[in-house]
DNA sequence: CGTATATATCGATAAATATCAATATAGAAA
DNA sequence: TTTCTATATTGATATTTATCGATATATACG
């Protein structure tokens, strides 16, 4: 009942269900998150945990970067299911779509993927 | 959105989950549900407020007393899968086993349905 | 009609939550 | 090391929510 609940819990807030809706596009960086929602960053970290926490998301640092990806290797079936369903639902959401729109094409991860496959090294 | 959060908020405290698994088995009346959640019935009626708004249970009045069912004809995708997914879930929970073996045999309802069809019509 | 029972609504209160500013931490680069 | 950038944590505040007592409503029964 308790991770149950951390599931619903973590989908009850509107800013929330937009990143995972928007985490369904590639991953991002608290960065991209913090402008595409229009939010402090530490309230954006405050919700990333949230995510985490119910299983929703995983992190992986890159540098000074974190980046959240949709945690599809959970071994949790809510959690499975939810994330399947998330993808079908939504999708018409107007607020959604300008969102997507605007975010712009992945400069952090950019930077990060051509630092990770830089031929310096 | 706001319907989809409907659902989920309804979804994140745990006396209306326990509402709607207890719900999986038969049809309740506020009074049931007070005894088996052991909350006030302004909390209860709160409650199924809530859980109706957000398309998860119908309602029906019997007398005086009002029945909570779950709402299996609602045309909400959302309300339709979590409904779904719900049957599945949770089945193993202690506290709601526990719940389920104190619900008396339907009380209320046995006397409503006498009434319903009693031949003194 | 008045009484009794079940439920809904109202109002108040306590707990939980979302938010942000300030600060701390961690990694990268000079 | 020092500095810079990105993120996390802390502390405070405002909003939301869960809860209950008191009251209102609605139905059944006499």
């Amino acid at each position: 009942m308790k991770n149950f609940l951390r599931l619903t819990k973590a989908l009850s807030d509107v800013n929330r269900v937009r990143v995972m809706k928007l985490l369904e596009g590639r991953s991002l960086c608290v960065c991209e998150i913090r402008e595409v929602l229009g939010l402090a960053q530490p309230t954006v970290s405050s919700h990333m945990k949230i995510l985490e926490d119910a299983g929703l998301v995983s992190k992986e640092r890159q540098g000074t970067w974190m980046i959240y990806s949709q945690n599809q290797e959970t071994d949790s079936p809510y959690v499975q299911t939810m994330l399947a369903q998330l993808r079908g639902w939504l999708n018409d959401d107007p607020e959604l779509c300008q969102m997507i729109a605007a975010l712009p094409a992945a400069a952090c991860l950019k930077v990060a993927t051509l630092k990770a496959s830089s031929p310096s090294t």
